[in-house]
DNA sequence: GTCAGGGCTGACCGATCGGACAGTTAAGGT
DNA sequence: ACCTTAACTGTCCGATCGGTCAGCCCTGAC
């Protein structure tokens, strides 16, 4: 039942958006898509290349708003630039945050299966520790920050020696917490 | 030829770590194990109940680490605690890098990958910013922290009205790069 | 009426993956 | 020499997934 010009696109669009934002993107099979959709897997096919133009038309958005930013960093002086881009970036992440969840996905189902169970309890104890057990929505979001600070900066490769990044860390993470002078 | 003792499974975890953290879990098939370890499928199946296994087995120190210092740190006051749980975070995420870069490998594979091919390149000059276009490595890890902090705080569920949760991570953000906003 | 074409589908395909299982090899106790 | 047992493997299996294809159905132009 042929319907209204393709109107089923911008259904399967928002339905692989919330699928790929709960189980994401490796766990979302077009099949899942198409049973929330109502409709077949081919179909699925026919409006997309495949599960991959999916995702980029998905992400495509805020893949273009960044490079917006960066675009409009490189015109700033070396003082300006910082507050731009932490203000900036911080927006662009509010803005997109469905996408971030997209990719971020994987992550949280990692860790919620792997190994011991409570990992998830455990986090957030350790989340209500970072925050000193404070019930302070605030203080909770900085705790949050300093798990994903931590978090990334090690599973990245920068080049410091392991001394001087857990240092750096250290003062990175209670300076986040306010928990520190601020002078370097 | 049967090695002496399973000296077969001390290769398999190797292997495993070293391919997990490399393409990330569902990246890495029980043939790319065997292949690198010199062995059959089957040989893998026969030493762990399944490739779950291996990976518990890779997880669990880190997951009992991680418990330990959830133990750790009930036992503290509340003011004690926020420093505790930063140097002990701090210390548990450096030793067991390598399983946070097997837990990350899916957000990094799924960046690189997807919508806009430019985005690795775009993110290391939004890095560069932050840093105040430094080429000090400590601005540099106070910088990569933004970028996890921001990211892992929009991909959580804090129940934060998005304005209040945008100033929040300027602030915090500023606060780690020990640049405190001079104004509000 | 009929013809064309976009929208849509069921059925099928090849590839891949995790896993099961019977059988083989080598070592060590008796 | 014989037997037991651990270590290891070749082969097969079922499930799943992304993707293809011939063809059906409905609509609108003529």
């Amino acid at each position: 039942m042929a319907r209204s010009a393709s109107a089923l696109r911008g259904q399967i669009l928002e339905a692989a958006l919330h699928l790929f934002a709960a189980r994401g993107y490796r766990g979302t099979s077009l099949h899942d898509i198409a049973t929330v959709v109502g409709c077949s897997k081919a179909s699925l096919l026919y409006h997309f290349a495949g599960k991959d133009a999916i995702l980029t038309e998905l992400l495509s958005p805020a893949g273009e708003a960044l490079a917006a930013l960066d675009a409009e960093l490189t015109g700033l002086g070396d003082e300006r630039v910082v507050e731009a881009a932490v203000t900036g970036y911080v927006e662009l992440a509010l803005r997109f945050r469905r996408e971030v969840k997209i990719i971020f996905q994987d992550v949280t189902e990692m860790i919620c299966h792997s190994a011991l169970a409570g990992i998830p309890d455990t986090a957030d104890r350790l989340v209500t520790a970072l925050a000193g057990r404070s019930t302070d929505p605030k203080r909770r979001v900085t705790a949050y920050m300093v798990l994903g600070a931590v978090f990334m900066t090690c599973a990245s490769d920068v080049d410091v020696p392991d001394d001087a990044l857990r240092d750096e860390l250290v003062r990175g993470a209670l300076r986040t917490l306010d928990r520190a002078p601020r002078t370097l």
